[in-house]
DNA sequence: GTCTATAAAGAGATAGAC
DNA sequence: GTCTATCTCTTTATAGAC
């Protein structure tokens, strides 16, 4: 691996740990072995180099995601499957994180990359929600847009209640009685 | 006010703003309007005036959720008010967004009083989905524990896609699907 | 209680040698 | 491309005068 990539791994890294507010150059070049002098040869800084690895970390999540959305099964059933997929909860979401970033959020640059995974995520799940209801999986009365924002941010406060209390039981008890709502009677 | 309180107040704001490690007591002591041997004098530092600002928040938003959740109308209808009740959504929440914080996380003291807030919430509202259940507005095969989850994960989550899209619309999307699967048919 | 002085360490970068 | 030196500002305090 070379001296960028490795720059970029350890960022992302940092970023997932401590946010964007909370990662320092000097932390960064601890973690990657690299020097002072190579970091901002292949980088003009600290956005510059946090911009590359949240664009990688947000096309990993997004080729993780497509595998399991466009998978086997009913729409319930690969909805069900990207809930319990399997996660490191009590890291929480590499992406959704970087939201409660000021510095990333006062950014359009930074924040770009977190705004279109989660715009693409909604509308894959939109799509998936709009077929059930094709096929009277899901009653005709729910807004596919609407269950798909909910979907996700069951997901993303879950980590939230996860990391209140120290446990990945509370992200399971929301994805549980998402489910259940979502359950076909038929 | 006194110098202690303006102290807190400022504290508090800083902390729902840019979160405990985006807050410098530099800043804190700027906006406040006091002096560096104040602070010292009455707070032993950055930690402990965090606290009491935290405490301070949680106790803050334990009652105005009370208020609410407390309020007239059946089970569904106070969830509905919880749910909908005005929010400064592109600020996220002050407690919430406390879990992405590594310092806050990985000390016991400072999470404590979140971890407590999120606990009680989630208590309240699976009282009032098993006070729904029994009067027949809510599936019996539902778990009230589970549903609580979902309410707040929905809640906690829908300040992550709003964030991300800059726009409260998605939080309000994300809150009438859940309202959409909560409906009882009756 | 509040103020100013001092300070060791870190953040975030630039300059120039190699 | 990488390294070391240097630099300014900030962070998070402590000490002691008033």
């Amino acid at each position: 691996m070379g001296t960028p990539e490795r720059l970029i791994e350890s960022t992302r890294e940092l970023l997932w740990e401590r946010g964007y507010v909370g990662t320092s150059p000097k932390a960064i070049l601890e973690r990657s072995g690299a020097g002072q002098g190579s970091m901002y040869h292949h980088f003009k800084g600290k956005p510059d180099l946090a911009l590359a690895a949240i664009r990688r970390t947000a096309e990993e999540m997004r080729a993780t995601a497509q595998g399991v959305l466009d998978g086997p099964g009913t729409p319930y059933e690969r909805i069900q499957a990207y809930l319990r997929r399997e996660r490191d909860v009590l890291r929480g979401c590499p992406i959704g994180r970087l939201t409660m970033d000021p510095d990333v959020v006062a950014s359009d640059e930074l924040r770009a990359p977190v705004d279109e995974t989660i715009d693409w995520l909604r509308e894959q799940l939109a799509g998936i929600v709009e077929e059930g209801k094709e096929q009277g999986q899901f009653g005709q009365s729910l807004d596919a847009e609407e269950i798909a924002a909910t979907i996700l941010a069951t997901v993303q406060g879950g980590y939230v209640l996860a990391r209140a209390s120290g446990s990945p039981a509370a992200f399971d008890a929301g994805v549980r009685g998402l489910l259940a709502l979502l359950r076909p009677t038929s």
